[in-house]
DNA sequence: GGTGTAAAAGACACCGGTGTCAAAAGCAAG
DNA sequence: CTTGCTTTTGACACCGGTGTCTTTTACACC
């Protein structure tokens, strides 16, 4: 809103022109942009209004320089979802928006054998205040101990606690998935399949906790038959869905540990002629573009991905402004996610 | 690679302390980062070598400081499209591997009217030495203006050309699209539907002319009732197939602008029991994650969008660079984009 | 009015690099 | 061995802020 009144075009003006036009130390000038205690009410006038005047905006660079830190957070991620990574920015630009900081994004090669010598690499480079690291990375132990070493504080998301509080925020899958499942159970459905994500991801693991507690709580078990491993890729939910539906009894219900998955088995069903939800309910995870794009639209759970960008943003934020810390102390770092019902579930074809 | 023997740790090595180590001043250590011509052999190895065994990384915040300019480039984008802004920023990324330069993402609200007002706080506060704008936000004229009044370098990314070369990477969607359509022309449809992209859009005015072109060059015509104006979204899709298939001669193939309105438009479909591809063919554009997850796989167009992303990220280097700009300079700066046959094609009901 | 004390403002070095220009070194020619 | 010129290197100021310590100012009290 400041009018740009500065008449040298492309010169920006500096903390000198600002002291000189108040007629002040530029030390003074800082201690107002700093929010100093120790500042007259009428001298701080003085100074905004000259701030005001000329349009000044301090160099981050020169600030990084003099306080030795650099007034960023990085965000690290190998996410196979990108509405979900570009919500979480969102959220983390809705946490920062007030404040001096700024995002950095750095997506980065989780297979790579270089992994760790690439963060090195970047985190030595931009110095940020902190990072955050989205799942599947945030379950890497090693890039929380390369944080730690660098002194650059991170927070790990995922789908259960990772770490200690102020090192994580996370959602309850486990408890939202045994709900949707247990939906299922409700409708009547006796044979449920499963189609698991990869091995090794906390996240498939909770899934899949969630996924048995429905079924132990109902008294039903999962066939061998109806179980496929996965990858999160399209291109597994179409074989686990081959495999799955070729058996002589194919359940009438799948949980998918992602959509994507879900979209592939959905897709076989197509191919097979198999009537969605009128033969096969499936529920998929994320609630990524595609649970909507595809038809039936698919029966999923909401990650509430932009609040957990918002959260673990203020997490950093609150580290670094230190004593400030108790505005998020006192919260809970589990954010709740959320059944989402759409069409591809139903009751299933005759109730056993 | 270099081995990490630095003794304090949480210390940088700053120049100095490489300086020291070599026996040179800290201008000689300059020289040597910055490729100086003016350089024995021996000294530069010497300095090699004492920046080798520190792991000496330059403080990149002290050389903006000094340099009076940022080593990043910013995306700007406002995309309906994560995974393509994911995809372009994969190509940056790939560009700038080797240089000194990082990219700040910015994702805007091309709606707000603060628009003009946040970006131009943005570049001032990182002064990024260039910017690359993706669409739709790239064919604001205004944020072009801005850049060239912050002295800040841009390309616009584009489905047409929108200005000269340096400015400029664009692919060829007009040919490509009228080439999707004349493959249907020769499977024999006659009544093509097109669905069409928001006004204003350039992208989605590119595609039209497409479409008519390759209608022109076989003598049909489009008839109002086949034609549907939408917003990108998916629901607009399914606006514009409720209306179009309503018709009482409704068009055996439709055309969407994008992938996402295709998506609405089969999912009418199913919906009405009409079979794609056996009644209705459906061709897309942007080849999105969702092109292949729907049932049937959506034949669409793929954007060469990593190509895009580093190309627009050489050519800020090479300006950057100067006279090296010559490595980009003999290149066209469009790029070609593909027709991707999958499923939802095939020849028309009844040959007419 | 003179003093003592705390609060406010300023002087100056410094963060870690680069630009400028002068000094030193290298080398060919005289 | 000088001289004269070019190539390399170094000293020092500077980029735009902040930290530390000192000086000045304001105000209460004697």
């Amino acid at each position: 809103m400041a009018a740009r009144t500065s008449g040298k075009t492309g010169k920006q003006p500096t903390i000198n022109d600002v002291a000189a036009l108040a007629g002040v130390s530029k030390k003074t000038v800082s201690r107002v942009i700093n929010r100093s205690e120790f500042i007259t009410e009428k001298t701080r006038k003085a100074v905004q209004d000259a701030i005001e005047t000329l349009g000044f905006v301090p160099n981050p660079q020169a600030r990084a320089l003099a306080f030795r830190r650099n007034f960023l957070i990085a965000l690290l991620h190998d996410n196979p979802n990108p509405q979900m990574v570009l919500n979480f920015q969102q959220g983390v630009l809705d946490a920062i928006k007030d404040s001096d900081l700024a995002m950095i994004v750095r997506p980065v090669d989780r297979g790579s054998d270089r992994l760790l010598d690439d963060m090195r690499t970047f985190l030595e480079k931009q110095r940020p205040i902190g990072a955050m690291l989205l799942p599947p990375i945030s379950e890497n132990d090693d890039l929380a101990a390369l944080c730690d070493e660098l002194g650059v504080r991170y927070v790990r998301i995922g789908s259960a606690l990772l770490d200690d509080a102020t090192h994580c925020v996370s959602s309850n899958d486990r408890e939202v998935v045994a709900e949707a499942v247990g939906k299922l159970v409700r409708l009547g459905h006796r044979r449920i399949g499963f189609v698991r994500g990869p091995a090794g991801f906390r996240s498939a693991a909770e899934r899949e906790k969630g996924f048995h507690q429905a079924l132990d709580k109902a008294g039903l078990t999962l066939a061998d038959a109806h179980y496929a491993p996965g990858n999160y890729r399209f291109a597994a939910g179409v074989e686990a869905a081959e495999a799955i539906l070729s058996q002589p009894e194919p359940p009438t219900a799948i949980f998918c540990s992602n959509d994507e998955m879900a979209a592939g088995v959905m897709s076989v069903a197509h191919g097979r002629g198999i009537a969605v939800p009128g033969d096969l309910s499936i529920i998929g995870f994320d609630d990524s573009p595609t649970a909507t794009h595809i038809w039936p639209a698919l029966s999923t759970v909401r990650w509430p991905i932009r609040e957990m960008g918002m959260r673990a943003a203020r997490t950093l934020v609150a580290e670094f402004l230190g004593p400030e810390a108790k505005a998020v102390e006192g919260e809970s770092p589990v954010l709740p996610s959320e059944f989402i019902e759409r069409q591809s579930v139903a009751a299933p074809p005759e109730s056993t």
